[in-house]
DNA sequence: CCGCATCCCCCCGGATACTG
DNA sequence: CAGTATCCGGGGGGATGCGG
């Protein structure tokens, strides 16, 4: 159950034995988000076998990354502090590989923590603060995000309420957010579907979140 | 040849697809140093084996991320721009898996480029400003390190030349950098050796790098 | 039903030898 | 010196089982 080795003795070595192993960012990645269940880190990572799951989360525990806590009868998944002090990491690689996403393939999906986080890579403080506080809802899959943006203060969650502008969006919103798409365009042609609300709000939310290519 | 796959469409899982495989990022973090040769790369990585390192510079060079270069008959390896990006998250990664560094066990090596990149990452620009222009020479393992501090600019390169102060250290310097280890205690346990100059600037350089812990 | 554990297969990674 | 070839063990992928 001890992480594989590289023989070196720097901090890079050693993040990459904390969290170097496959899928282990990615479960941080979603943890980030907020504590979650094993079935809903499953939920979140369909293609992840659940061995290995199981075995990344023992793993991450013992490096001091996530805790299993127990609440009320269920067990949680929770970052520590000191794994909560990933998030400027995360997000950075994030922002790095995006700039290498080509065209989505079928068989990728976009899970609504994924696209939590990209919201806060992608998030523009400064602009936002120019513009009027705005409440988005954004069906990604099956589930509703709620993104609310209120001056250079953005807050992202899963419960549902009133928005200014509700949408349907995938995968393919990457190219709004690079701008290589532009907002009345993204409707046009159905990668975003505007379920409630002005659609002219997509470019305030265009806006909002830019992520360069 | 084709990178192994998670499924999901979003940033961190395409850098993870890009340098997420098995010694990838520690490719990265030499190459950040700057350009090497297959040789230079294998020794300061002794453990990896060829046929990894071979698929690991293909596969890097695929993603993007580094360049073969002819240079006068021999091949070089360096870095893209877009594989430079790396250095921001390269260096905080760092600065996060050093905190959960223990000490140095007898099996653990500290690469002269690891050294380099451990050093980028915990300069003080700001505290070094304050202090005197200063030259060290660094030996660690084989090789010397010339660290030449001016104002709030750094500069670590492999070339030897006059220094302030010149030391012998191995991964024990780790405790120096936390202020764990005084650096009169340093150089008393012998953990720092010096070998030129007077070893009171070993507390300028203790200032002026600097890790939490 | 959720949270894993078990099993099996395959492929990647580790070690070593070898070649242009 | 710069990789390639080969063999082997172990970890990851996938499906299934099972206890609380």
């Amino acid at each position: 159950m001890a992480p594989r080795e590289y023989g070196q003795y720097d901090g890079i070595t050693r993040a990459m034995e904390l969290v170097g192993e496959r899928w282990a960012l990615l479960i941080v990645r979603d943890l980030l988000v907020g504590p979650r269940r094993y079935g809903e880190l499953a939920a979140g990572l369909p293609r992840i076998p659940s061995n290995v799951l199981a075995a990344r989360l023992k793993e991450l525990q013992a490096a001091g990354v996530l805790r299993r806590a127990p609440r009320s009868r269920v067990v949680i998944y929770e970052l520590t502090p000191y794994g909560r002090e990933l998030e400027p990491v995360v997000l950075a690689l994030g922002a790095w590989g995006f700039k290498a996403m080509g065209d989505p393939r079928e068989e990728q999906i976009l899970s609504p923590d994924a696209m939590t986080i990209s919201l806060r890579t992608a998030f523009r403080p400064q602009v936002a603060a120019t513009l009027p506080a705005t409440a988005y809802a954004a069906h990604v899959g099956p589930a509703e995000l709620r993104i609310q943006v209120d001056g250079p203060t953005l807050d992202v969650t899963r419960e549902d309420g009133p928005a200014d502008l509700a949408f349907a969006t995938g995968p393919g919103i990457h190219r709004l957010l690079t701008g290589e798409l532009a907002p009345a365009r993204a409707i046009e042609t159905g990668v975003v579907e505007v379920l409630r609300g002005p659609g002219d709000l997509l470019g305030r939310f265009a806006e909002t979140f830019h992520l360069a290519a």
